[in-house]
DNA sequence: AGTAAAAAAGACCTTAAAATCTTTTATAAT
DNA sequence: ATTATAAAAGATTTTAAGGTCTTTTTTACT
């Protein structure tokens, strides 16, 4: 569904947020320990991230990654996605159409549709604070060992 | 959502259905064509298809790819999907984890899991047939030029 | 028997995603 | 000023998906 790197992008913010409310500014290896995920890679994926303004960077030391007053307003998960994936992500034909059209449909459209709309209105809905604070709460986790 | 691949795989067949109900029986060149593909790369899917025994295929003069009484009965793509992306398709994590755990979940899970489960109804539901009807029906198309 | 037609098979190539390595730039403490 | 620390930037590598090319095998027609 979503690419890998994707993934990576939304586990590494909901990183950055739970380390903010433990009053850390966490570095690209501290965020590749917490989501498991390789150093470097998180580091590139950072660097996209900042580019895009969805949270702050600092050189040297101290520095890290971290939300501004700007950014403490809620990050979409539909954001993070319309980032990394472009915005045709969210109108793809599921049958491999260049793009969907109801007015030329493919044969899964009708059937399709609603639940490619179904998980846009979860991104839209799901934001790092909420995926953070369910971790929190304790009802989910950032990672997993293998299994 | 779909690999490329499954998705030429199902229009292939799909295709094939089609030519049948007309009497023909198409070879990979047809097919392609059909569905706008690569030719080889349609044989080589076409290979895995007739591979799993999902349809039949008969070399030299006049050959090409067809359904026998045994395949007669309907195709799930469900089973395309199954074939082609294996069976861990409809088990993934929608948040990245190596699997889907209600037990463990991730902070998407609650909500991903039924989105996913819909997508499996919905494979589980439309046949290679089902589909083919609603081409011949003039309700979806099998190819759309580009744009 | 010989030939043309078609799929099967195997080797190979291309592209994009994922991942790594190295160098540069910015920051803060000493 | 020097040094340590950390992100940015750039180049490169690896892996997997997607795609192509060539040869072999099977089949039917003449
Ligand atoms: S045309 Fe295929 S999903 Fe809309
Ligand atoms: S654990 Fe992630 S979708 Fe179930």
């Amino acid at each position: 569904m979503l690419s890998k790197t994707t993934e990576y992008a939304i586990r590494a913010l909901v990183s950055v947020e739970l380390n903010s409310r433990k009053g850390q500014r966490p570095g690209f290896k501290t965020i590749a320990r917490d989501i498991d995920a390789p150093e470097q890679y998180v580091a590139k994926i950072m660097q996209t991230l900042t580019r895009f303004k969805l949270l702050k960077s600092v050189r040297g030391r101290g520095g890290g990654f971290f939300f501004t007053e700007d950014n403490q307003q809620d990050i979409f998960l539909y954001d993070v996605v319309w980032i990394m994936e472009g915005k045709t992500f969210f109108t793809r034909c599921g049958f491999g159409f260049k793009h969907c059209d109801a007015n030329n449909p493919c044969p899964l459209h009708n059937e399709y549709e609603p639940i490619r709309e179904a998980f846009t209105q979860l991104l839209k809905k799901e934001t790092i604070r909420s995926l953070a604070t369910k971790i929190e709460k304790g009802e989910a986790v950032l990672s997993r060992l293998s299994v």
